[in-house]
DNA sequence: TGTACATCAGTGAACGCGCGTTCACTGATGTAC
DNA sequence: TGTACATCAGTGAACGCGCGTTCACTGATGTAC
């Protein structure tokens, strides 16, 4: 996984004098990392810049500000999460096979990419952070959408008279609930009850059958 | 809905000189508010203390800091989001109904409490807030345990080998996903497309029907 | 190949600000006599 | 009923801190000749 684009092979930290050579690319990397860590609000413009290397007045080279520099993780955050959707559904098996694979993927994305799925959901955050900036034609690489498209290749026949939109979110906010909950430690864990992963599969079976699908 | 105490009749805000009467009351209130407007790290102790007409060290005689202040407001959540659900369930109509009933006082609670539930489920705070301070024997407050319980109620016979705690995850989840992603501003809406509780509803019987219950 | 120069990424010092918290104090309140 | 007193809720001034942001600058880089 290389994010830093240079024509030799030095990573982002190596600096070689004056210049960073990638400092816009280490900076959103910083602000994930942090953001893990120590949640949205607990990341520092000015921890990022001591972690990269650089002075806090460089970031300014780059961004507009700190919101503009959250933003660009939550963009990045909904690009990846697309990517990794579609590559579960585009994986082998039965079609419901795959559908369920995707569900897991947003699952562990969310577990494993706190940084990412933090900065992509923050409250209050949604109208500077909302995916609409990747919409090719219509599209806003929200998840919400990718769920709808792959609601439609799994399930050709449709749903009779359930939309499949109507399903799609139902699924996601499902999903997202699972993770949120997990995330924030709310989720009740132990002997005798499910993981996420289960919990997420089973449900999801629940709504489609119960939406009317043919199986 | 009189929150503060007092062999009188006046408002909190009507100081009477040098104490103020009900100050403990009054920070929570301002607190939540606060929250509800700005998000958890947009409020601030010394907004709260001016709104209220007090110093931001008269805080310190009733709250440790600022970190107990906000876990009084998501412990209060708790049991306010309690008592609302136990009020919605224990209302009229048949069982299934007054589940769903549940349901949606749950979203209208998310939805008209934004500074409550924001506290209630803050990312990383949950050791520190969960409702466990409410046990009083094995049962913590937590909506995970009301649900549990109301499924109880609700289906007396069972869902045949589905745990009901499982189930009971399964509709928190959805609804806390639900809740959350429309707090956030991600959740689709629109001409065709279904309202919060007409989500929950449909989501809700899919489960519990997938789940096997004979309704 | 070597030199002059324009570009602009990053520096470093400084800023104003508002935050949470502390401390010795003051004066309103309610109780004991 | 009136007075002395203990309690303790709230005051006000101050603190150290770290934040995001600004600004004039410097020097590494790559290009034109």
């Amino acid at each position: 996984m290389r994010h830093w684009q240079r024509s030799d092979d030095r990573p982002p930290d190596d600096r070689r004098g004056y210049h960073h050579g990638n400092l816009k690319e280490a900076l959103i990397e910083a602000a994930r990392g942090f953001i893990a860590e120590r949640g949205l609000f607990g990341f520092t413009l000015v921890d990022a810049a001591k972690l990269v290397g650089v002075t806090p007045a460089a970031l300014y080279r780059h961004f507009r500000g700190r919101d503009a520099l959250v933003a660009e993780v939550a963009f990045r955050g909904f690009t990846q999460l697309a990517e990794r959707l579609a590559r579960a559904l585009s994986g082998s098996g039965a079609p419901l096979e795959r559908f369920t694979r995707m569900g897991e993927a947003y699952l562990d994305f969310a577990e494993k990419e706190p940084g990412y799925y933090a900065a992509m959901f923050a409250a209050g955050a949604a109208e500077a952070v909302r995916p609409a900036r990747a919409a090719p034609e219509g599209r806003t690489g929200s998840p919400f959408d990718l769920l709808v498209e792959a609601l439609e290749r799994t399930f050709p026949d449709g749903f009779g008279s359930v939309d499949r939109r109507f399903l799609a979110l139902e699924v996601w906010a499902l999903s997202h609930g699972i993770a949120t909950l997990a995330a924030s430690g709310h989720l009740p864990a132990g002997p005798g009850l499910p993981a996420k992963h289960e919990l997420l599969r089973a449900g999801v079976l629940a709504l489609v059958h119960g939406a009317g699908a043919k199986k």
